[in-house]
DNA sequence: CATTATATGAAATATTTATTTCATAGTACA
DNA sequence: TGTACTATGAAATAAATATTTCATATAATG
């Protein structure tokens, strides 16, 4: 199975390569991740060799052709891709069982990773600045989304005194009725995304309010109704979705809002210090 | 420059494309790691279109063929392996603004790894005992942390259908008046520990009921009085609290306790997939 | 320094992959 | 319910890519 590994296979042969075999090993070496997208005649015109020299090389390391060899290249970029965390979960140490809050909170952090890399930065800006200029703020969030919602409202609501989260299924909510331009409505989506947070968004965007999705993927049905899209990915080994990583996103909607707001926002936290001490809120 | 990317173009014509079409995004979509490699015969029956439909499919993305949609495919793939582990925080690529975000999603990220190191699987298995085993569940918890109590109210309920969440903040609740032996109390706290939980996890052990703590160190005042210890990490550069790492722990302790009881399980799920197709819940 | 063996790449050929065509199924609309 | 319009996939064709051939260069051997 493993030694289906192309650089396992060319540090083996590596003492029998003739010159030109040594360039092209050299290249895809030194290439990793660009070798797996060439075509045999471009990967010999990179290393600088003729292209019967590069199907020669697929041969010479076993393979029965060079488009063979290139699919081992791919695999090992993808196993690359989706392993980068992955820790020994093999071996016999723990019991089925126990393995599973492992590989949880490893797909967890693989989730943030992946969400890392789809983050688009200006729009990230955006929603921090629809945030801050928005008049009153709604936010939708249906059942287990209910979670992310409370935690987006407790923050937001803290520092901007303008939040709402909508949170009964029936109907578009009468606080909706008299939404405005200036009002945002941020629409959290997962999964079996529920059919009233899409349709509330609509009726937002129809009303000429700004619209904000926070959902897992382009195809999300929230999307065509979302003025302002972010993504979280939320794929782990369960039945469940998992809402780490938007809630770190939501984490970092929440830090940047309010540092950006610091003028405002810290004598309102002072005060509410008072407030808290004074009813022995906390330990 | 970004206009380049497959994804973008996806959602942007998300709206006006045929029922073949969306199959092939979707398709894209939750295969990205898959689909640059596969050729358009490939990817048009692993999508379940003809093959013309997936070169047709690229022109209406705006590319010229076939081709120069998966190379740009494979650019999305490259971007992806050479900057995963390295944090673009450094250059002055990006405003102090925009860092905000990726600070904090690698915080989370360090949060996961740190809670990773910390788990005691024993002790975790415990919990999972202590879950499957209790009569009544009540869960604990206040202000911020009610986001996390919802997510586990709503999953262990579903499944359970013995699961309470209180948090209101006066007083013992009345349901906690009649809690017994067999019943379990889950308090969650963090930080800014409020005074509330400690009480009442004090008061239900005092009652002789089973206490699990999820909290952020030994130090915490929960500590104490719960008979489970669950840890989970949550310090990021902000005035919040994260949340992250013990959802994470959450989302273990729910798909745990879920494949444990299978059997009894099942059903229920089954059921209420039924009752939620007959309502229209899922769009 | 011949002589033989081996390696190499340009070009010819074979194979695979992409595109276009065309007949048909599915929709929208009157 | 018929008519026009659009979408679709199987098959034909075109294009790209891989492999083989063959003449030549290079190295190895006596």
């Amino acid at each position: 199975m493993y030694n289906s590994d192309v650089f396992r296979r060319i540090s083996e042969k590596s003492s029998m390569m003739s010159k030109s075999q040594n360039k092209i090993a050299q290249f895809i070496i030194n290439h990793p991740d660009t070798a797996p997208f060439l075509t045999a005649s471009k990967l010999a015109s990179r290393a600088g060799v003729g292209e019967a020299t590069v199907v020669r090389f697929a041969n010479f390391l076993g393979y029965r052709g060079y488009p063979e060899m290139q699919q081992h290249l791919q695999e090992a970029i993808k196993r690359q891709l989706t392993t980068v965390e992955r820790l020994e979960l093999s071996s016999e140490e723990y019991s089925e069982d126990e393995k599973v809050v492992y590989e949880i909170l490893n797909d967890d952090i693989q989730n943030i990773k992946n969400t890392i890399q789809r983050i688009d930065p200006a729009e990230f800006k955006r929603a921090v600045q629809a945030i801050i200029e928005a008049e009153r703020i709604y936010i939708l969030a249906y059942r287990s989304a209910v979670s992310l919602g409370t935690f987006l409202e407790f923050y937001l609501d803290l520092v901007l005194q303008n939040t709402e989260l909508i949170r009964s299924a029936d109907g578009v909510s009468e606080h909706l009725l008299g939404i405005k331009e200036q009002d945002l409505v941020i629409g959290i989506g997962y999964a079996r995304y529920t059919r009233r947070t899409v349709e509330v968004m609509k009726y937002a965007q129809e009303k000429g309010a700004r619209t904000m999705a926070l959902t897992d993927n382009l195809m999300s049905p929230l999307i065509p109704y979302a003025d302002i899209k972010l993504l979280a990915n939320s794929e782990i080994s369960s039945f469940i979705d998992s809402f780490v990583a938007p809630l770190s996103i939501i984490n970092a909607l929440i830090t940047t809002v309010t540092r950006k707001e610091q003028h405002k926002v810290k004598k309102r936290l002072a005060d509410l210090e008072d407030l808290w001490a004074t009813f022995h809120v906390f330990k």
